[in-house]
DNA sequence: TCATTTTCGTACTATTCGGTATTTTATGCC
DNA sequence: GGCATAAAATACCGAATAGTACGAAAATGA
């Protein structure tokens, strides 16, 4: 069992249920470790959750980044987004980035940096995707792209964290494209 | 110090910060009354959290359901909403009703079944307030009561959580306000 | 004034948490 | 095989959690 496994146990526990939930021995438990091997290669539970992290970002929000930079429109990239939130597998059970933020308080100082960090990153790239739609014309009038990009990010978040806690995915891609509608409504 | 000291006290701390960060042991301190004597009034830790959120229903939430029920029209009572969530200084640290369903399942059963009862009394107020917003003609087409009250909503939620979590009011009401315009631009 | 009952608080479970000292086990080398 | 070394697990620590047993104190009634 090495260290990246480990992380895959941690990621799949805190992102089924929610990193305050989860604790070290349940981790060490699932992933069939001692704790000391654990604080051997994470140093602390801020370390690991941290770590985790990085893991989900890189290997699963690293997509969304994709889809934002596509470069296929306003409306065909607001569409894919509406189905990436409402209806990918893999925000079944929310987003792991979503939930440390919402409870960021709990975590340790590193986790938090870490995820001010992301969340900075994600800003800029909807507000690029933003301002790039801006440009071709495509864009309600009275209304900045600072603005526009934290909504829309908000209204992911929202989106994704109604569809953790049970919503049906139906009604979450209604009210998220009700909510993105002001973007096309011209 | 009654039993409805107790309570205003929990209800400030609970409100404050978070249900699930605040310990029946600090309670206990700020109100100045002992352990078992707490536990002789409200029986368990549920049954002090349930009678919080009673009595945050009945001395704060309900303020919002007459807001609703003024009759002013779609514009007017959206804009007092508006008021309400991105400016209210009783909003400043969030809504407690809204921290407690957003932790749902920290919450012990009974508390979490006045959760859910409180929540459908609300949507129901929603869609009854859109109803008569409708019934006057004034509504967008393609878009069902129902769906509509949900979203109204998760806005308000959303908008005071942005401003619970320290976000500048101004953005929260402008935010708010892209939002809501789904409803008034026809 | 004394006895009874009710109220209340100190002091205690039992468990779980993050984190670690110590001992056991496995490994490599001669 | 015998021995030094590295790795891993057991068993523990102190703090904090929800909840309670029991004795002291205070109010009540005669």
């Amino acid at each position: 069992m090495n260290a990246e496994q480990v992380l895959d146990v941690a990621m799949k526990a805190y992102w089924q249920s929610d990193p305050a939930d989860v604790s070290i021995n349940a981790i060490c438990q699932m992933a069939g470790i001692s704790k000391p091997s654990l604080y051997r290669e994470f140093g602390s539970e801020d370390g690991l959750s941290r770590a985790t992290l990085d893991r989900y970002a890189e290997q699963v929000l690293s997509e969304m980044f994709v889809v934002l930079r596509s470069g296929t429109g306003l409306r065909a990239t607001l569409a894919a987004l509406i189905d990436f939130a409402s209806d990918d597998p893999r925000m079944e059970t929310g987003c792991l980035f979503y939930k440390m933020r919402s409870g960021k308080h709990r975590l340790g100082p590193e986790t938090r940096a870490r995820v001010e960090e992301i969340d900075a990153v994600g800003q800029a790239a909807y507000a690029a995707f933003l301002q790039a739609a801006r440009d071709a014309g495509e864009w309600p009038e009275g209304l900045s792209v600072e603005a526009g990009a934290k909504y829309l990010g908000e209204q992911i978040a929202l989106a994704i964290t109604m569809r953790a806690s049970g919503e049906d995915p139906a009604d979450v891609r209604e009210m998220l494209t009700l909510a993105l509608s002001v973007f096309t409504k011209l």
